[in-house]
DNA sequence: GCCAACGTTGGC
DNA sequence: GCCAACGTTGGC
């Protein structure tokens, strides 16, 4: 039986990688490197082929989901973990004990409207998300369907007073 | 720039 | 195994 699909959401600054970088990328596609939280990884490692994401700029103006993602590589290990001049170094990894891992994102779409975090905050039906619970500092999480239909539908939504 | 929240480190 | 100190994240 065929795994049903997953929902998640990564973070970023823009400042260093943002979605219009993940558009200007080769096959529009990029590694998902330098996670090195634990509870991040292990949601990595939870990815499977085709599960979607959100994709969020963080330290941005405003904070915002700007766009969505689909896995196209399950996780494999970060090689950048056990280079010493890769800002996210870690001393512990090496090829034989990677301990981190990284995933393929592809491109699905950036959104017509991003949706600032203010806005999330302001849906009831969000109100359990990760992302919105105060000091939430995970740069991976996973989001219910629900939650990612409900944000995708907020970037599509025609705004009375929007551009015509 | 401030600061709350959180993860990690290291002394004991 | 506790916990204080420290570094980082990230909204504001």
């Amino acid at each position: 039986m065929k795994t049903p699909l997953q929902f998640w959401l990564v973070k970023t600054e823009p400042e260093s990688f943002s979605i219009e970088d993940l558009a200007a990328s080769p096959q529009q596609t990029t590694c998902w490197d330098g996670v090195r939280n634990y509870q991040a990884r292990n949601f990595m490692t939870a990815m499977k082929r085709g599960d979607r994401l959100l994709f969020y700029h963080s330290n941005a103006k405003p904070p915002a989901v700007v766009g969505t993602a689909v896995v196209v590589r399950e996780a494999y290990p970060d090689q950048t973990a056990w280079d010493p001049h890769d800002h996210h170094f870690d001393p512990k990894a090496s090829p034989d004990h990677p301990i981190w891992q990284m995933v393929d994102l592809k491109l699905e779409e950036i959104f017509p409207q991003a949706v600032p975090l203010e806005e999330l905050r302001a849906v009831a039906s969000l109100k359990n998300m990760e992302l919105l619970r105060r000091g939430s500092r995970l740069s991976v999480q996973a989001v219910a369907r629900q939650e990612f239909e409900t944000i995708v539908k907020l970037a599509h939504r025609k705004r009375p007073g929007g551009k015509p």
